[in-house]
DNA sequence: TAGATTGTTAATCGATTAACAATC
DNA sequence: TAGATTGTTAATCGATTAACAATC
């Protein structure tokens, strides 16, 4: 009993400690330390040595971590040990971008299905994957137990593409088009919104540029 | 003195606030009321009050918020209403879909050059843009007055572009290369990472899959 | 041993949220 | 007026960080 009282580490940051450590595992690394992870990361020295701690790894005083014990706990924590089946809603240029990405191998994860409503496209190949028409998303969800779905359509049909996956039975999705979902909460929704960040980023620059006017 | 003591809101919420009402202020929309924004946007209507209070935006109790006036102070805050040139490097399926993205006109934002290092694209026109060298970065920023710039190469070339990019007196870079980039930190950088993304998502599909084994 | 770096607590910090008085 | 929703404080919450003892 008397349940350990931590703070879960941030999950973000965990991607980035593995793919600095992966793209150097090769490179003969043995040992790193919070310090040049912090380097490589951005983070806090603290915040690493906080979040392996809260993995269970542990470091050797003075000398740092194991790199080879790091990326495995990481890749534990992360699933990247099961393989996940990720479907790709939408192939216009994002979508096809995306099917393209070389970093699905490298993480456990496999393109299982294309899917666009253009029935041009149908037959398409890209890397392994043949685009297939979007009647088909649900039978496809279920047949290759897919459980991640990446939407890449038009803004108006994302919130049926969203809902139709959701019904489907999918546990997460990627979403890139501008909209806000709304889905059960048993779907695990993250947005990644180019016109979000840009708008950030015109904030920032403007801020930087000089103070707003002062109004009350 | 005794300067207003707020937290400022977190900016990334702005945006979307700012997308929900642009798009229904067509539609006859006067009054919105922080639950409805609530609905729209999946945060809570606290936060949204506050949000919109230390905009400087004052509704109306029993009513709302006048939709017109607050799309303005978000606009302002946002940096919308001042034109943002923007550079995108690397021109293949991933900066085609970018650089045809319809948010950039509607977002005070123009997409101002597009740049490639495969001499075979020069010339090709995407929108209103036509492909040009990567080594006519430097110049092309400065003679267009480019603040922000796109990297959409591959990820051993990122590090070189932002490079470039800083010198070239950029002042923010969206970044959708899987690498963390070292600038100079008059640069803001924003990244937008699929492998991250999907690393997250694994996570926590994992961990409602079931609890991980019980170590230490 | 001397030097370095971890492990871990406690303090800090900032953002979120509950709650309710104010008032349209 | 009655009903609704804002404005704003205070409490909560969680994550980050400073700091330093522990120890390889």
């Amino acid at each position: 009993m008397g349940e350990r009282r931590v703070s879960k580490p941030t999950v973000s940051r965990l991607p980035l400690y593995w793919r600095s450590l992966e793209r150097r595992a090769s490179d003969d690394l043995r040992y790193v330390s919070s310090e040049q992870l912090a380097n490589w990361t951005g983070f806090k020295e603290p915040t690493i040595r906080r979040d392996l701690w809260s993995l269970g790894v542990a470091g050797v005083r003075g000398f740092g971590y194991d790199v080879a014990t790091v990326v495995l706990a990481l890749g534990r924590h992360l699933g990247l040990e099961r393989q996940t089946n990720v479907v790709i809603v939408g192939v216009g240029h994002l979508g096809h971008a995306l099917a393209q990405y070389p970093v699905f191998a490298t993480h456990g994860m496999r393109v299982a299905a294309l899917l666009d409503a253009d029935p041009d496209l149908a037959g398409y190949q890209i890397g392994d994957a043949v685009v297939e028409d979007v009647d088909c998303l649900e039978q496809v969800v279920a047949a290759r137990d897919i459980t991640v779905g990446i939407i890449a359509v038009p803004a108006d049909a994302a919130q049926d593409v969203a809902e139709r996956l959701a019904v489907a039975g999918i546990g997460g999705i990627l979403n890139f088009a501008p909209r806000v979902l709304v889905v059960p909460d048993t779907v695990m929704v993250r947005n990644v919104d180019l016109s979000v960040e840009l708008q950030i980023l015109a904030y920032y620059l403007q801020a930087a540029a000089g103070p707003v006017n002062p109004q009350a």
